[in-house]
Order: C-alpha cells, then sequence, then structure tokens
DNA sequence: GCTTGACGCGGACACGTGTCCTCGGGTGTC
DNA sequence: GACACCCGAGGACACGTGTCCGCGTCAAGC
C-alpha cells in the first residue's frame, strides 16, 4: 500500500522532508498547517509524499512553539476497579471529541508529587482525578494545583473542600436502599464494608442513618458491622468471608448493605453457602449495578452510578474551567442514583 | 506546606525562573539535571524555589533536544473488555518500572492511521497493541510500522503473519476443556460465541477439532453452534440468548464451551432459567478465569489466561527490538494457559 | 600578597517547528 | 511586448531547553 520502501532512517525532521519533497521547508509547513495561498497541485504532492515516507512534524516541537497543547492529564486510583475504568473510557471518549488528547496515569501513594509535575511539565490544560486517595495527599496536590492556577475535578473522592469535585450522591442511594428494605419489612441490617469514615454528609453511612431515623428505627440497634474483624478488601472474598461472620450469628440481620457488587455477590455466595436462602431468608443490595447484577442467581438488587451523567457533568466543570480566572469557591455537584431492584430483595419479610 | 503564593501567572521557562532565584539559567539548568561541580546549599536554593514556585520544566523543549523520548504507545481495543485492561494495568506498570512513559490511546476503526501518526509525532519508541482489531486494517499499521522502523508488539490478536505476537494459546486451553469433559463422559458440545474464523492454528476452534479428533469424535456430529441465530455479542446477554435457543433443543448437547466468562455466566444464567441443572444435566466452561468465576452459582471452570506471564514476554519482545536493527521474521510468541476446574462441570456424565 | 582552585555567570549554539517577510521566477492578460 | 499577479524560495526570528566554553569572583592556603 502506502510504505514500500524501507527507509533505513525514518525522515525526522520538516527541513528534511521538504528537500526530499523538493520544496522549500517553509512551503511544507504552510500545507501541514492549511494555510491559503497554495497551488492544489503542491498540496496533493506534499500529502502524498508523507504516506510514502510516513513522515510525521515532531510534536514536541509543535507544541514547544504553538501556545495550547489540548491535552488534559486523568489520575486514576487504579486501572482494576471495573467502575472506575468505566469512567475513564467514557472520560477519554469525551475528551477526545473536543480534540484533547488525554495522559493517563495511576495514582501511586507517596509519588503523586512527581505525577503531578510530569503532568505539568507536559502542560497540560487540566487534571482530572478518577477514583479514592489518600485525602491528605491528594488535598496537597489540589493546593498545589490551585497555586498554580491548573483546572481540575475530582471524581467520587469528595472529602477535599477546596476541590472542585464530581460525585453521585451515595448517601442518597443508600436511603432509596434502606426505603426499599424497610417496605419489604426489614428492620435489621448488616453492613458490608460501609465504613463511618466514608465521606460525610454525602456518604453511604450517612444516608443509611438518616433513612433508618426517618423510619424511627434506632440505629444502634438495626444496624451491625463485622468488618472489623476482617482484612478490609473491596472483593469478592471479602463479601464471602464478611457474610460467613454474619451466619454464625444466633440473631443475624435479615437485610445486608454491601459497599459493593463484588462484596454483595461475595456475601451472596457465603450466605447461600451457610445454607441461607436468598432473598427468603436473606436480602443483599450491591453498589454499581454492574452488569453482573442481572446474572447471578438470585439477579441483584443495586445502585447505579449513572457514569454517563457523571462524566457529562465531570467534564463540564472542567471545561468551564479552563481559560477562566480562577474559581473563589470550590464547585461540588453531586448526581442522582438510581435503585435497581432485582430478585436478592423480592420477598416481604413478615413483621415481627 | 509548599505552595503558599498565589502567583498570578506560573513561572514558565528556565530563565524566568532562574531570575526569580537569583541565578544563571545555566546554573539552574545544571542543577535540574544533576551535574556535578555545585555547590551543596546551591542545590538546595533550586529545590526549595521549584517547592515554592511549581515550577517545572518545559516537557516538549527537553525532549525536543534530548535524544530518547522514553515513551510507548498503548493501542488498546477498547476501555470496557476487563482482561484487556487488566494486561493493560500491567503493562503499564511495568513500563513505569522501566522509566518509560505510556501514551494509552482507543483503536478507532477507519481512525487508526490518525492514531498511529500521533504516536509517532510523539516519537514514541515502541507501540504495543492490546486485543482484536479489524486484521487488515492493522495489518496495514504493522507494514508502517515495519517500514517505518518502530519496533511493536501485538498481544492477543494473532493473524498478523508480519506482526511480532505475544498470545496464550488458545486452542491449547481449549484441548484442556475438551479433555476434562471428555474425560467427565461428555460427547456432545454446544459451542457458545466460537467460531472457525478466529485466528487460525491458535485459535480456540482449531483446539477443539484437533482434541475431538484424538478422541475419535467426529466433530461435525458432536459440536454445535447456534450463534448464527443471534446478533453476535461478547456479553452476559448474548449468552444467555443463545442457552435459551439451546434449551429448546430435544437433543441438546451435555456440554457447553464458551468464548469468555461473560457468554458462559449468561448461559449458565440461561440454562438455569429453562430449569436445566448445572452441572447435572448441563456442563458449561469459560475462558479467562475471572474472579467472578468462583462467585457464579455453580462456580465456574475457566481457563486462565496467565496475564502476568503474557505480558512479561510482551514487554520483553518489545525492549528487546529497542535500539536493535529491525528483524527480518515476525516474532511469534505463545503463553500456555491453565484450567481452573470447578463446580460447573464437576459431574461425570453416564456414557450412553 | 600571591597563587590556586572552586564556583557561578553569561554568551553561544542546536533541536524542529510556525510564521512573517522579501524576493524572484513563471504565467497569464491586454 | 509590457504589465500585474500568483506561488514558491529562502532568510529570519521565537519557543525553552541542554551543554560547552571562556571569564570573573571569592576564599583558602602558602
Amino acid at each position: 500500500m502506502a510504505a514500500k520502501k524501507k527507509p533505513a532512517r525514518p525522515i525526522t525532521s520538516t527541513a528534511e522532508f521538504a528537500r526530499h519533497v523538493g520544496l522549500a521547508r517553509t512551503t511544507v509547513s504552510r500545507v501541514l498547517n492549511g494555510q491559503p495561498g497554495l497551488k492544489p497541485k503542491t498540496i496533493e504532492r506534499v500529502q502524498r509524499a508523507m504516506d510514502e515516507t510516513g513522515f510525521t512534524p515532531n510534536a514536541y516541537a509543535v507544541r514547544l512553539k504553538g501556545k495550547s497543547t489540548a491535552t488534559v492529564g486523568i489520575c486514576m486510583e487504579d486501572l482494576l476497579t471495573p467502575t472506575a475504568v468505566k469512567k475513564l473510557s467514557a472520560l477519554q471518549r469525551a475528551f477526545r471529541m473536543k480534540h484533547y488528547t488525554s495522559l493517563i496515569e495511576v495514582f501511586e501513594p507517596g509519588q503523586s508529587r512527581q505525577l503531578i509535575r510530569h503532568f505539568l511539565s507536559m502542560r497540560v490544560e487540566a487534571i482530572v482525578f478518577i477514583g479514592h486517595f489518600p485525602a491528605e495527599e491528594l488535598a496537597q496536590r489540589i493546593d498545589e494545583l490551585n497555586a498554580h492556577g491548573t483546572p481540575h475535578v475530582v471524581i467520587d473522592h469528595v472529602d477535599i473542600p477546596s476541590a472542585h469535585r464530581v460525585t453521585v450522591d451515595r448517601a442518597r442511594g443508600m436511603i432509596d436502599v434502606v426505603n426499599h428494605l424497610v417496605a419489604r419489612g426489614h428492620r435489621s441490617f448488616g453492613l458490608l464494608g460501609i465504613s463511618a469514615w466514608l465521606h460525610g454528609k454525602l456518604g453511604r453511612m450517612h444516608g443509611i442513618m438518616q433513612a433508618l431515623a426517618a423510619h424511627k428505627l434506632p440505629f444502634a440497634q438495626c444496624a451491625r458491622s463485622l468488618d472489623h474483624l476482617h482484612v478490609r478488601r473491596n472483593d469478592f472474598e471479602f463479601g464471602k468471608t464478611l457474610a460467613a461472620s454474619f451466619a454464625t450469628l444466633p440473631d443475624r440481620p435479615t437485610a445486608y448493605l454491601a459497599l459493593n457488587d463484588e462484596i454483595a455477590i461475595g456475601a451472596m455466595h457465603g450466605l447461600q453457602a451457610a445454607g441461607i436462602d436468598i432473598p427468603g431468608e436473606a436480602a443483599v443490595t450491591g453498589f454499581n449495578n454492574q452488569e453482573i447484577c442481572a446474572m447471578t442467581r438470585p439477579t441483584l438488587t443495586s445502585v447505579d452510578q449513572q457514569i454517563d451523567e457523571t462524566i457529562r457533568v465531570g467534564t463540564e466543570v472542567l471545561l468551564g474551567q479552563i481559560g477562566q480566572p480562577p474559581r473563589t469557591k470550590a464547585i461540588l455537584r453531586t448526581i442522582d442514583p438510581k435503585l435497581i431492584i432485582r430478585q436478592s430483595t423480592d420477598f416481604t419479610v413478615a413483621a415481627r
């Protein structure tokens, strides 16, 4: 097709390329940048030579000279959390649509300073954080960005007051969950991986307490956690282990609220292994509404994060800062989640 | 902490920064590049000023001048396939360890040429492809890279003869699966999403045929596919739909081999919904051995891709090309998968 | 007081590009 | 044949950095 020859050394500069085509360097440059006043035949000659030689202008030289880099940095908690990666995917697509290039890197505790410096040295126009991070370390990075005047937005991690944040309202999600379970007759709740340190008023715990209070159910008596018995993780095994512990309790709860779908599915597995029927003897809820929720036995009630909406708002917040004077007040936008009811809670408990 | 002041405009050049510190630009540059012959006190003065001002040298200017960009391009099929993202995660970590920066982009059919040009303009030292792509389009890109002299490696996609490739031996995986199922007494097999167009000798179909032949089981009579009845996808729903179709057959197979775990789990769901017991009345196998396999009911027998090993070999192949004369012969390295047996196949069928 | 280093200064060049400018050659028009 | 006009050539500068080199300054050692 295009590239037939094997140039021992590829052409690396416009000057060299222009010599190869038999034109002046400036002429080639004007073709590449679409300037007017050129004979169509000349343009076509350059195009063809580019295809043949595979020459590409050095982006570093272009960006050095040019005003804008059209680049954003994306800092990920990790690349293994499915929902975080989904957000990354949506975000990267959104930026590509707007002709921004994304630099994607993973936040390593203790190394974040270097990472941000790398982004800044690449002259990114903005930085996005996706996921949960060590709070004080992130807060330092945000303060530095604010001082530096680089726009940013933090998605999901909510307890950095000085940061612009976009997050699903997890409290709202848990309120919906609790209301649903209470309506099904449940009065005792096991918490799987949900702790009070999770993000204040928008956190899950806050929603649970608020909802229980609205139903005049005293939290201390109704809700129970066994997280402290095991090493905290966010995967199937953790849920399974927790469920095994709950199964041994004489007065075990009838409903189980998990931090995420993985823990919920693990918990279902653990409860079922102990001979407990779901949803007949125990209800279980997840969080994130991953596709797998519709494929478990029973299918899993879960809370949908509305990722597309989150990313839409996130890019809006970010692009709204570019080219604007720095905002004095931090932005906080919340997204309403959506409860998806499935079989794992589809059983009404007889009132005691 | 570090950044207290709010400079209206951040410092953008070493010259400006040097003026701010009260040193010569060259002196600052020598500090930044760790050259000898500097008073410790001077070094410390520069360090402190960097922390205070948040100044970072312009990477574009540095890379323009410097010899090596220490950058690799990673071209992903998408960011939604869990196993592909796992490979990305491992690969990015591996490169970071070797002080390479990764540029991560998604392959869009029809846009791949622009993408590779972008990588080349960023002067990447090598390019990795992860996943499955439109074959002829990828082949063109590989030819261009070969002509250009840019090292590459393709992970997973195997039917590009001119490309350096690393892949798990999927045929080997299916041979293990079939042997296992035959040993359990199965003689009839339903194929879920597995087609002959999948990659020749290393493809799944080839392994299945080879294994059946070894057991003197005629493929045409033993294996059956209903893929053509539905729109091909790779998710849970596709498996569920296929299973529903198989369930209606009077002489349905006793074992089901799925393209991946998602289809397998969907199929289990579909079969169970039709009242078919697993593994009592039907065996199901997946591929990829994702964590979820241990959490389904029953747990799912699957084939582990050995991702870490794949990535290890992949980086080895890639780094072996950098700085070397281009190889005349394409490299093909295969990784042996590992069958993980679980409940979904744990039942021995009575011989007919 | 003189010599000798140690250390920092500042000029110079190169990297590859975009853009502006002047200039010249070719073409078409009347 | 004279004129204007179009289009490309080529010189110049700037972008921010790394590096080399000669020069000045300051302090310590004799």
